[in-house]
DNA sequence: TAACAACCGAGTGTAAACAGTCGACTTACA
DNA sequence: TGTAAGTCGACTGTTTACACTCGGTTGTTA
């Protein structure tokens, strides 16, 4: 462990393949790797300084999680989103974060979930000095929070795998204009529709929420 | 060329990662490789005729598919679906389905949707004697087109994400559950309900023919 | 100078070899 | 006989080497 030196790119997990994914994944959500641009296998791996056989595990799942596109030769390049595409990722994660609420609205239960909700918006009320990475961050938490708390791991997995992408629209859309979607009262409103148990109000309330994100990122 | 003999499961596209993968996607969903069972990379590359390497990266992609799981130390095994997660992956699903219907609801020029539905709908009466197996198809083709219509790749390409696990439902279910949900009538609903531009109504059709082929599927 | 052919470099596709780790089985010892 | 140490085998994690294809460049010839 003496000589380890970390690469370019901070890694720590697990396995390299992890290491690079999650590297990787910082690095376009954060435009270090700015879309459009052209990645190259042995530059990356020199980068990362993994072999190009673990690399190329990793790309494969950055491709299916939908933040690299594929060119003629295999070519891959970072995606990159018009505003269509943004509006278009806004409505999949509202069409899945709706069903997360209407879920936790059934729940006969559900006082823990509105705990935990709540506890994330402190979280992020907390945050609200801090940078607008950790600020982006606490937000995105409660939503993950929300699709976790469902119990449904088919729906907590589709929306990890729009994860990347929602990140990246933030990016384009410019970190500030990001952050004016993450108002803690809108959050609170979206946990106290769920706590009435109306899941046709909470249903709106995320769509609004999800819209009005949609047409700022846009704006 | 001379020598290439085509390898246990058939391939025949573009690359042998690709082939690979679609082979393995039609092994696992049609239970050639049943739920549960152990996956050896020495032993699927043999059999596929391939090096480790490749097969990994399309091991990757079944994994982020959902229809592999992980185990202790990076140990692959078919997924094996309970009730609940069948239920689960058609409550996304539904979701899914509904915002595609809800975005042709939309659609000011939507008769050039409405008429594509209705051929895909042809397909599935055409096929009501041919197989099981190319009767699901036809029903998959149908729900593929509703989402493609729609112009939102992002919505197409987490449907597509989800269409593993729905086969292996279907698969798990039993395939003579899984064709009952297939009536032609309930698909010509769901094409009514979006020629008359009711988005709710749309919406509540797609729900109800998810929810009635979810309980199909466990009952 | 224009057209064409041979060449070369960049980059991906694919395979084969090497390394580490965990579990099972065996063996030695009290 | 029970237990602990040691060994072996089966896998996955990772790297290195090789093959192929495409696009551009250079050189040759009419």
């Amino acid at each position: 462990m003496a000589g380890m030196t970390a690469p370019l790119l901070g890694l720590q997990k697990k396995s390299l393949r992890e290491q690079a994914l999650s590297a990787l994944r910082t690095a376009i959500t954060s435009g270090e790797l700015a879309p459009g641009r052209h990645l190259v296998e042995t530059e990356l791996s020199e980068m990362l300084q993994i072999s190009r056989g673990t690399l190329r595990e990793a790309l494969r799942q950055l491709e299916q999680e939908g933040l690299l596109s594929a060119g003629p030769r295999g070519r891959l390049s970072v995606r990159h989103l018009d505003e269509k595409e943004i509006r278009d990722i806004f409505a999949v994660r509202a069409a899945l974060e709706s069903l997360a609420a209407r879920t936790l609205c059934e729940l006969p239960d559900r006082a823990h979930a509105i705990e935990s909700l709540h506890k994330t918006i402190d979280l992020m009320e907390a945050a609200q000095d801090a940078s607008l990475e950790e600020r982006i961050e606490s937000d995105m938490e409660f939503h993950r929070t929300l699709c976790h708390l469902t119990g449904n791991e088919t729906l907590l997995h589709s929306w990890q795998s729009l994860e990347g992408s929602i990140r990246m629209s933030i990016m384009f859309g410019g970190l500030e204009k990001g952050v004016k979607n993450m108002s803690v009262d809108r959050h609170r409103d979206i946990v106290a529709a769920i706590e009435t148990g109306d899941a046709s109000l909470a249903r709106k309330t995320i769509r609004a929420h999800m819209d009005t994100a949609a047409d700022n990122l846009v704006a």
